[in-house]
DNA sequence: GGCCCTACCAAACGATTGTCTGGGCGGGTA
DNA sequence: TACCCGCCCAGACAATCGTTTGGTAGGGCC
């Protein structure tokens, strides 16, 4: 016998998730097995058996696997991004801004070690749709932004190509997620400082003035 | 009935591999693919329907789908090492040797996108014994050696941790891989200099002396 | 007590996967 | 001519995959 209300629901949202504590579980497990064997590699078996049910009754919580990436990844997509925006918006020098913003984002993604694995190795293995809806290009963007900003400093390289530049500082952050460990000898934060001052400096003239703070325009 | 040579032939080596100009066209083929889908997304019969083949004669040149990963990667790991160390040793002052080393081996994975990308991204789907032929720590300790080294030089900041520069450096140059288009803005060579000098500049001080190179043993 | 709904079970589905077996064709060599 | 061997075909193999179906235990609510 067909349920009518779950057919009716299925249409606009996902399976019943109205335990939200057991959605957030299988969210972390599916996130856990994902980033350590990969999507493709991960079977709806390995994530069902830690979850403690047949892989059947996964569909209880999902309509399909591609599905199951997808919210793993949205999530942390969209706190990374505001996350970003918010450094970008600190009421600072320009370019101490782009030093807060490269610690806050590296600070970000170790904090979110597991799902930031997952966005950042899986994301195309998304559905054309699915990836559709997460532009990462607007990572960049922002920072391409804030680089832009920061030449109207004079102490700022004024040939930098801001595009390409946000593009190391996001390369060389992101690539955070290939090698960090918890029990590495560099804290979070001394990675963020390390990596804000060198890419940071690296923008700036050799030339120019001392690196104490001069009065400028927000 | 068996076929004696070979089973004797497979104990040491892969099977035949005597027509080299085919087997070379199935480890690029099968390079792109990967590239372009991933290694666990890729199907024996993706690559033997290019290859213009069943997918069960793919066998006659290789002994495992593994295997054929490995192969891809293994060519390109060793030259990508051998690029690194050659630059490594120019006769440079270490400061521009460090320069010549980014644009060097952006250029190399440029120059190899397809493969390195299979490297990059695929790497730890190969099997644990294929992966301990690779040891990708390598180049990381071949960078920190070089930032070590400049770190002689007064204009090289003292209190730089030569591992974690390492790994700015090369997580810069190495998410290259994620975005470069051949039909991009700038050239493989703009790419290069442009993150060498980011990058080089962000590990100088900025009070020392100016950037003319001094005397300094080799 | 009867009803509904969440959260699962039990079992199967068709499709696809990597891999193996045995044989055949055709060009070189003796 | 006879043989060998590199190269590939034809077809099957067991295993595993994501997904579907119908059913049910149990708690809350009327």
């Amino acid at each position: 016998m067909v349920n009518r209300r779950r057919a009716a629901r299925t249409d606009t949202a996902p399976p019943f998730r109205a335990d939200d504590g057991r959605w957030q579980e299988l969210l972390d497990i599916a996130a856990r097995i994902f980033a350590r064997k990969g999507y493709r590699s991960t079977t709806l078996q390995d994530i069902a058996d830690e979850f403690g049910v047949l892989k059947g009754s996964l569909y209880h919580y999902i309509r399909s696997k591609d599905e199951l990436l997808f919210e793993v990844v949205r999530t942390v997509y969209a706190g990374g991004l505001e996350n970003l925006r918010e450094l970008a918006e600190a009421e600072l020098d320009p370019v101490e801004r782009l030093r807060a913003v490269i610690r806050g984002h590296v600070r970000y993604l170790i904090d979110n070690l597991v799902e930031t694995t997952v966005l950042l190795h899986e994301f195309d293995q998304l559905s054309a749709e699915n990836r559709a809806r997460l532009p990462i290009r607007d990572y960049q963007e922002v920072v391409a932004g804030l680089v832009a900003d920061a030449q109207a400093d004079p102490r700022v390289k004024p040939d930098l190509d801001p595009q390409l530049t946000a593009l190391a500082v996001l390369g060389a952050a992101n690539w955070v997620y290939r090698w960090y460990r918890p029990d590495g000898r560099r804290s979070p934060d001394q990675i963020g400082a390390a990596y804000a001052d060198l890419l940071v400096d690296g923008m700036l003239t050799r030339t120019g003035a001392p690196l104490d703070r001069r009065p400028r325009a927000l």
